[in-house]
RNA sequence: GGGCAAUUAGCUCAGUUGGUUAGAGCGUUACAUUGACAUUGUAAAGGUCACAGGUUCGAAUCCUGUAUUGCCCACCA
């Protein structure tokens, strides 16, 4: 039977490719597939896991998500396609009080009314529902990226099965008791970040600062103390037990010890004159009011010297009972009325402008109120578990490897630094701390111990719930997941939550599971504007991924987040780049089309072909040490590296000259089917939808790009060590004939492109017309035979060349110029098509720059020293480049001799 | 105050154990246009590698210091 091949012949690609026309088809069949669930994938080797890190649920992704995002998705991809069985979890997070701020502002809005009006239950419900609904928004969001992530095993910080877990390592932590009966959550008045408008105590890590403009009032508690104090706060001075001043201070020496009863504005202070060497002598009168109850460094103070601690300040921001008429004063409002009685008494000394660092709430910006307040802590360094010594241990061995590695060090210094941390939070949203009161017994348990127990009306801080995200969302600890596939190979996150999240997983997890969460962990930078300038809404400076993935595609939104950036480092992102990325994105569809107008009957699994020509055994030694490249760049999270990679093959070896010598020789259907294939798997993690278009384009609906296996090299990576550490690395053929043979093609592809490349600038240069043709002779040496079998190829590569004529040693023809091309003499007959005046001041131009750099170079070979002590290789390469620059000056000279007599 | 990073072409960035006449992309300029692709091609212009010392035969690269910028931590009442 004869077949009509013309009968399988596909439509021809579109001209440009337009993104918008096939992405979402291709996610939902990619969906579909359900590939994106481990166990559907086939014949797997081995387990690649990455828990994605879980945005809050109360707004939409960004571009600084979507950057995290293209990176996890892109090492998802690529393991897939290396056979492995891969698991993306997605989920998100609850975000306790970020939520209830959002959600209470637009009840506020949209209803005129607050959390108090609807109570806390019906409160909870319509947050959960809330932060549900805009979890389902961001999942599109998500999957317009890209993400390949198994959205059956989606999860969210309040489902219930998580919470009891959460809830669970409460208890087990509340019940690891010490034998001095300390337990590892404990109770405790301590001073806290109070947030008066959130209403609940925060951590340090949900605080900022912001220089605010403040007054430093110095004065005197009272006509009869003996000297002045400074402060920005008269108010909390109502709560003054002492004041503080340098030991060495010989103003105060003789005062340190004594106690002062003293009247402060109609308020009677017992205060202690306490010596403490933190006190700057410099500052102010070099006295300091202590005040423990509103100041973390006082709190210290009166913890070390036992002083009594009085609250001024209460919940609401105002002035507790007992102050007189200062009480149930605002807190301004008592500031204001302390300073005018303290001036009017004439105990106010001096009133000055002063730039303070005012501590303000991470999420509505009120400013925080130090204060003492019951809440729950968890001992970062419990007796039975050191949690900071846990996770310090791991990092240190690298169990936990990270990338950037400078990193490391700041985590160390991180965790050396940490205090216990606070996990009350006064809030309704959230999981409820389980802690149950009846009467004076307290019992903690997930659920009720029954009638008549109350509980703890506080909730968890948010990171004690995301710091177990590695294991909860894998049904700790009997779940199948979880046995499957903790620990997870990375977690990639931004570097602004290191502190917080990264610190908690590790301890929740080492804790818990007695395993580290995962195996490496990748921070990526901020994305910034194109001048650097953090990102933000009321700038109007921000890129919305929304908006440039509809304009510009995915694909060249991934790109333009990948390549140039590095992890740990910020990113400067502008339009621009995206819009360059989408250029390439269209390049890479027309590469494929023209390939796929060479190529008869494309065949999905085709095998390495039989080399025909020089170019086609080029072609393949690239393109194996660009898959060897790849391989080894994307391991190391090198990822910009390995794209980069990509984009010079693809651009500037395989369309620039491949293709090109591709049109003069033909027939080339095998050897351009294996290399689009080939290109097409590695472009495929990093632009997945373009290449899974052409690749459903070429081999039909059916056919997953995603889940075809990537290409194995010949070439293997070699490291080189240095005092027992790699420092470098080259590629080689395991066969020493291969590695010989490549790297005497590649040189002769090299000297053929610097033909090439010379006549072509020579023709720009001195303005030959483009239709005119010039005859061309070369003195070859070694590269004669090479360059004879390709001559065609040099006369189609645009050079214009009417006669070529090639031999091993050629004399310089009557009339020709002499271009450069170190090793080969390349002589052109222009036939008088030369603007002389042109060419004369490019050569004198040349020349100009060559006789310095003789000298240079004949300077340095003249230095005994230099041939001494520099490598024997080093001296060598130095002599050649002086003889070839020589060469060239005579070149230029005889040039410029015969232009002159021209 | 402590720590970390950055400083290379107008802009965004590469630059691998020290050995280049310091590279790319974008932008600019010139030329090309029935061609897989103007979302293109071929070229050109553009940099004393922040500054000052030091080590070395040799420094963008290593060391010290300074400056500027950014970030993190702590925080002065």
């Amino acid at each position: 039977m004869v077949i009509d091949y013309k009968i399988f012949t596909m439509k021809e690609l579109d001209k440009a490719y337009e993104a918008k026309k096939y992405e979402d088809g291709i996610y939902k069949k990619w969906e579909e597939s359900g590939f994106f669930v481990p166990e559907n994938l086939p014949d797997t080797k081995g387990r690649y896991v990455n828990i994605l890190p879980p945005p809050n649920a109360n707004g939409e992704m960004h571009i600084g998500h979507a950057s995290g995002y293209v990176v996890m998705d892109l090492l998802g991809r690529y393991h897939r396609m290396q056979g492995e069985k891969v698991l993306l979890l997605p989920g998100k997070d609850h975000a306790g009080i970020q939520s209830q701020v959002v959600y209470e502002k637009k009840i506020k809005k949209e209803r005129g009314i607050t959390r108090y009006d609807l109570g806390r239950e019906k409160f909870y419900d319509e947050i959960f529902a809330f932060c549900k609904d805009r979890a389902q928004y961001m999942r599109g969001q998500e999957k317009k990226i890209g993400l390949s992530a198994d959205w059956f095993r989606e999860k969210f910080t309040m489902d219930p099965e998580l919470v009891n877990i959460v809830l669970d390592t409460f208890v087990k932590m509340y019940n690891e008791v010490d034998d001095n009966g300390n337990r590892m959550i404990y109770q405790g008045e301590r001073i806290i970040n109070w947030c008066p408008r959130c209403f609940t105590a925060l951590s340090d890590v949900e605080v900022e600062h912001s220089e605010q403009k403040a007054k430093l009032y110095t004065f005197k508690y009272d006509k009869d103390f003996p000297f002045s104090i400074s402060t920005t706060r008269p108010e909390t001075k109502l709560g003054d037990t002492a004041v503080a001043v340098n030991p060495k201070d010989k103003r105060y020496k003789k005062f340190i010890g004594k106690i002062f009863e003293v009247d402060f504005v109609g308020v009677p202070l017992k205060i202690k004159v306490i010596a403490d060497h933190e006190v700057d002598q410099t500052f102010g009168t070099g006295a300091l009011g202590v005040t423990p109850a509103h100041s973390a460094v006082d709190w210290e103070m009166a913890r070390k010297n036992d002083l009594p601690i009085i609250k001024v300040i209460n919940e609401n921001g105002k002035i507790h009972e007992g102050f007189g008429k200062f009480s149930g004063m605002a807190v301004g409002e008592a500031r204001e009325a302390i300073v005018n009685e303290l001036r009017e008494s004439k105990l106010l000394e001096q009133e000055e402008d002063y730039p303070n660092n005012l501590s303000v709430c991470e999420r509505c910006k009120t400013a925080i109120e130090p204060l003492v307040s019951k809440q729950w802590f968890v001992n970062v360094d419990h007796a039975n578990f050191s949690l900071k010594n846990a996770a310090r241990k791991a990092i240190e061995n690298d169990e936990i490897k990270i990338y950037p590695e400078r990193f490391k060090d700041v985590m160390l210094n991180w965790i050396d630094n940490v205090r216990d941390w606070c996990i009350s939070r006064q809030i309704w949203w959230g999981p409820r701390i389980p802690i149950w009161y009846k009467g004076e017994e307290i019992v903690a348990s997930v659920d009720s111990p029954g009638e008549g127990w109350e509980q703890d009306p506080s909730t968890l801080d948010t990171w004690f719930s995301s710091g177990q995200w590695a294991y909860s969302t894998l049904g700790f600890p009997n779940g199948n997941d979880f046995k499957e596939f903790y620990p997870s190979d990375v977690m990639v996150m931004g570097r602004d939550i290191l502190p917080f999240w990264a610190f908690r997983m590790i301890i929740m997890s080492l804790y818990r599971t007695g395993q580290v969460p995962f195996k490496n962990l990748y921070f990526t930078g901020l994305i910034r504007d194109e001048k650097g300038q953090k990102m933000s809404k009321s700038k109007g400076n921000g890129i919305d991924p929304k908006d440039v993935i509809d304009k510009y595609g995915t694909d060249a939104v991934r790109l333009s987040l990948l390549i140039g950036n590095s992890p740990g480092n910020d990113l400067n992102l502008s339009e621009q780049k995206i819009a360059g990325f989408r250029n390439f994105t269209n390049k890479l569809w027309n590469i494929s089309r023209f390939m796929l107008l060479n190529i008869e009957n494309p065949k999905e699994d085709i095998a390495k072909p039989v080399p025909a020509t020089d170019f086609d055994r080029w072609i393949l030694v690239e393109l194996d040490i660009l898959t060897a490249r790849i391989d080894d760049s994307v391991k190391n999270y090198n990822l910009s590296c390995a794209g980069e990679s990509l984009r010079l093959f693809t651009w500037s070896i395989l369309a620039d000259w491949y293709l090109e010598a591709a049109k003069i020789e033909k027939d080339k259907s095998e050897i351009l089917n294996y290399v689009l294939n080939t290109i097409l798997k590695l472009w495929h993690p990093f632009m997945p939808f373009v290449t899974e278009a052409i690749w459903q384009h070429i081999y039909g609906e059916n056919e997953l790009l995603m889940v075809n296996h990537l290409p194995k090299s010949p070439v293997v990576a070699r490291n080189i060590y240095k005092d027992g550490e790699v420092v470098a690395y080259n590629w080689e053929y395991p066969n020493k004939r291969d590695q010989k043979e490549a790297g005497e093609l590649k040189n002769n592809i090299g000297k053929l492109q610097d033909i090439v490349g010379t006549i072509r600038v020579f023709r720009a240069n001195v303005n030959i017309e483009s239709g005119k043709k010039i005859d061309v002779f070369i003195s070859a040496g070694d590269h004669v035979e090479f360059l004879k079998r390709n001559a065609e190829i040099i006369k189609g590569l645009r050079t214009g060349i009417g006669e070529l004529v090639i031999g091993k040693e050629i004399e310089k023809p009557e009339n020709t110029v002499r271009l450069y091309v170190e090793g080969v003499g390349v002589f052109v007959d222009t036939g008088n098509a030369v603007d002389n005046a042109q060419r004369r001041a490019k050569v004198e131009k040349e020349i100009a720059m060559k006789e310095p750099y003789i000298r240079q170079l004949e300077h340095k070979l003249s230095n005994e020293e230099f041939k001494k002590n520099a490598p024997p290789e080093v001296v060598i390469g130095e002599m050649r480049k002086l003889n070839n620059a020589n060469d060239e000056l005579d070149q230029l000279k005889t040039e410029l001799n015969y232009l002159k007599n021209v």
